[in-house]
RNA sequence: CGGGCUGUAGCGCAGCUUGGUAGCGCGCUUGUCUGGGGGACAAGAGGUCGUGGGUUCAAAUCCCGCCAGCCCGACCA
């Protein structure tokens, strides 16, 4: 039994200055949490009770999914970093140590590795695969920028786990079953979560999946359809297929267009001077060319030029996961003095292309569709074309995904609108593929006695992330309100009595008498305490069901309180074990 | 890493403009009263004023560097 008398806690009346989002206010507020170091935190008796619960909920679905649970040092030693290049590729974000002969060690961000080679290690037959192993470990990483408390920390509790199988085949249902236990898991945690498709990225891996908790405070930008249940990360959005544009248009015609150099001025000038008959010109008329310079991996660098419509923004980054692992960036004033055929400004896919007069490789968003005409850069400085058609007119060397997404866009699966949201990733499950495997030579034999690489999955949940994500989603202006399945008692008990007074006394003999049933309960004891006090308390920590031991004792009564409903409800002192029993065993 | 704001007792803040005794509320201790919505009175304890340097007879206060926090962006998953 805990009891407020002397448990390590101390409640806060006002909010911390430095926290800004409901959970970090909350959890520091109510005692659950405190700030120790720059992106950690230490985890105070209640906090450390919420925390394992949530463990042990994500242990008990791993478990009976068939994983294994095994335990890595925090502490790993560089060169296994080495032998895939992440010792330099994981950069800032990796903290590194020295021993006391100088030897480079490293806190893991992830294990990737270390899974890898321990399963190497061990098994070397398609008899022993498959096999899912697991493990619920303190992660560093050095984040630039650490914030919203226990959301973005620099020290954080994660589950992470990896299926090894023989074939993609069996890849694909160690990932189901992963994406199923997940679903349970968030599911008892009570925590809302949509699954979006992710970009696998630079990982190398086919099918990628993060959940993530709508919440507004949430780092990730995510759409979802209105209609259907088509979700996806920003980056990882396609465009609906369009059908091409048949209809048939004027010849192309350049016009002169002194000092229009941005679409608005151009759209501008064009009303002015070569009004349409039918309607104005439109942002959305013109074709935007921009101006990019990828990074190869290797250190060489590539000009390439993205159309999309005038009315619409690239987004670099989803360029980016597209051209992976290469970087991209503007170009810059030096590029454009080596292409002295790109007119900035004035860029029109006349002069682009593989087999063009700049040679410049030359991509459209699919918005842009075969048939449709546009105006666009003449590639004269002060000129335009009007009626220039995609197909008749040009060709590009292909299609990418450019646009920036926008709310209203069509849905690629049933074209009704999307919508913006924003979320916390609290999961992530990956099929990583072979390229950990290939890297660290992990093969095993087959039925015919040949070497077989294994083909590897990773699945990730946030633990302490998810703390923070249920505080934001189960609070209001009072305080926290637990889900059940992981408050960190079944009950509190607030007693308004003096020491040694009836109310006292039947307070205690409750508190007793549920924990004999099984039930933890935190009671509040302490003496000199004003029952205002002790119900600000009680509201503020959250525990979903409050009984309050008190002067309605003098009908016979208790008082149930419901920290999710709002209620309170007089219940006969000789029901109460009884009744606060069915509600913590329902759940 | 760029921009903005901020560091004074466990928490929230004032003092800084105009340099000279370290202050308020909550919390904490002791006592009395009180006892259903963060109660009252009285007496206390608690401070490297983020840190290093500079200016000055004298720095929380003025100047410079650094560190840390929050927000926005970049980055990350």
């Amino acid at each position: 039994m805990l009891r407020s008398s002397t448990l390590f806690v101390r409640t806060l009346r006002d909010d911390p200055a430095d926290a800004e989002v409901p959970s970090h206010r909350l959890l520091v507020r109510a005692g659950y949490i405190r700030r120790a170091a720059p992106g950690g935190y230490t985890w105070l008796p209640l906090g450390w009770r919420v925390l394992r619960k949530v463990e042990a909920i994500v242990r008990d679905e791993m478990d009976s999914m068939g994983a294994q649970e095994v335990h890595f040092p925090a502490m790993l030693p560089r060169d296994i970093y080495e032998l895939t290049g992440r010792w330099d590729e994981y950069g800032d974000n990796l903290f590194r140590l020295k021993d006391r002969k100088g030897a480079d060690f490293l806190l893991g961000p992830t294990h990737e590795e270390m899974f890898t080679l321990l399963v190497k290690d061990l098994y070397s037959s398609y008899k022993d695969l498959p096999v899912s192993l697991y493990q619920i470990q303190t992660k560093y990483r050095d984040e630039a920028r650490p914030r919203a408390g226990l959301l973005r920390g620099r020290e954080f509790l994660m589950k992470d786990s990896y299926s090894f199988d023989i074939d993609d085949a069996g890849l694909a249902a160690s990932y189901n079953a992963h994406r199923d236990a997940y679903e349970r898991i968030f599911t008892r945690l009570k925590l809302p979560y949509v699954i979006v498709k992710a970009m696998s990225g630079a990982m190398g891996g086919s099918a990628s999946e993060e959940f993530l908790a709508p919440i507004e405070v949430g780092e990730d930008t995510f759409v979802r359809c209105t209609k259907c249940d088509y979700s996806a990360n920003t980056e990882a959005v396609t465009t609906a297929a369009l059908s091409p544009d048949t209809a048939s248009y004027a010849t192309a015609a350049v016009v002169e267009t002194p000092n229009c150099p941005t679409i608005a001025s151009l759209v501008d000038f064009l009303n002015a001077n070569h009004a349409r008959s039918d309607r104005a010109w439109k942002a959305s008329d013109t074709l935007k060319n921009v101006v990019l310079q990828l990074r190869h991996p290797d250190g060489s660098t590539e000009v390439l030029v993205v159309g999309v419509p005038g009315d619409r923004e690239a987004d670099i980054k989803r360029i980016e996961a597209q051209v992976s692992p290469s970087e991209v960036e503007p170009l810059d004033d030096a590029g454009f003095a080596k292409h002295p055929g790109l007119i900035r400004g004035y860029i029109g896919p006349q002069v682009l292309g593989a087999t063009s007069a700049t040679g410049v490789r030359y991509l459209l968003d699919p918005s842009v569709v075969t048939g449709s005409e546009w105006v666009t850069g003449a590639n004269v400085a002060g000129s335009h074309v009007l009626h220039l058609v995609n197909g008749r007119d040009f060709t590009a060397d292909g299609t990418i995904e450019a646009v920036e997404v926008a709310a209203g866009d069509p849905c690629p699966t049933c074209r009704e609108p999307l919508e913006i949201a924003r979320g916390i990733e609290i999961g992530h499950v990956f099929q990583l593929g072979r390229k950990y495997a290939d890297t660290l030579g992990l093969s095993v034999l087959d039925q015919n006695g040949k070497q077989v690489v294994v083909t590897m999955g990773s699945y990730g949940i946030g633990v302490s992330r998810a703390v923070a994500s249920i505080a934001e989603v189960f609070h209001d202006d009072l305080g926290l309100k637990w889900p059940r399945a992981i408050s960190p008692v079944d009950v509190h008990i607030v007693v308004t009595g003096k020491n040694g007074d009836d109310i006292t006394i039947a307070g205690e003999k409750l508190a007793a008498e549920l924990e004999a049933q099984g039930l933890e309960v935190l009671i509040d004891d302490r003496n000199g305490v004003s029952p205002g006090v002790k119900f600000k308390d009680a509201e503020l920590i959250g525990i979903p069901t409050i009984v309050v031991v008190g002067k309605s004792l003098a009908e016979g009564n208790i008082e149930l309180r419901d920290r999710h409903a709002g209620t309170n409800e007089a219940v006969p002192i000789a029901d109460a074990v009884q009744r606060v029993v069915a509600l913590v065993r329902e759940g």
